[in-house]
DNA sequence: TGCCAGGCCCTCTTTAGGGCCTT
């Protein structure tokens, strides 16, 4: 069963884009969320088996010697698979972590009950004069105070986290939704950009 | 810094192409 009112914000650090491609999981971070307050976190790097790319390096300041003394990818994501049970999710730019999730866990015979919600699309509905929509910049837009140390994953979980408890506080106060639960953000991610602004309008009057 | 892929989203669209996001 999954939890109504708990949700996990995770993010990955990576050897690359694709999964397909051969790529590995070197890094989770997760913060899991308890109505609206931080109630537990989940950090670790992982041993994927093969050197990371000096690009790789440069992008998330994981070096080939931090990999060397971690756990194996395997061991991680057994303690991640239960840290994420019955959990719904929720990441920025989703499609790209539920890849890897989904790869690593199937490595391991794993699964999870829960279902994805993407902060990226939300994003691009509710901030849609924002210059972008990476994370750094929707941080900024919205005034999240920061230091600025992206590229690690318990870090951009925990700027994601601020960011999503400014949407929903968004639209708590501009549409006056009062609850606001983990499936109204997947439709109105559904919703076509152009007219999200009417559909919200309508959920407000029936609300 | 970019490329690799995949999903979303826009447009000079739908018999398609390209930018945005993620590492």
């Amino acid at each position: 069963m999954v939890m109504a009112n708990t949700v996990v914000v995770l993010d990955f650090e990576t050897t690359g884009l694709s999964p397909d491609e051969g790529d590995r999981a070197i890094e989770i971070g997760a913060v899991k969320l308890a109505r609206g307050v931080v109630v537990d976190r989940f950090q670790a790097l992982m041993n994927p088996g093969q050197r990371v790319s000096s690009f790789i390096e440069d992008y998330t300041g994981i070096s080939n010697a931090m990999l060397e003394d971690a756990a194996p990818c395997a061991e991680v994501m057994h303690r991640f698979g239960d840290f994420i049970e019955g959990e719904n999710l929720v990441a920025h730019n989703a499609s790209f972590d539920k890849r890897f999730l989904d790869a690593e866990l199937t490595r391991i015979s794993r699964s999870y009950s829960g279902s994805f919600s993407c902060s990226l699309l939300a994003a691009r509905r509710i901030f849609q004069q924002a210059p972008n929509h990476q994370l750094g910049t929707l941080v900024k837009y919205t005034r999240i105070p920061s230091t600025g140390d992206y590229h690690r994953a318990l870090y951009d979980s925990e700027m994601t986290v601020k960011l999503w408890l400014v949407m929903l506080s968004k639209l708590r106060d501009q549409y006056g939704l009062s609850a606001i639960p983990f499936t109204f953000i997947q439709k109105l991610n559904k919703t076509p950009k152009k007219s999200v602004f009417q559909w919200l309008a309508r959920q407000a009057k029936t609300s």
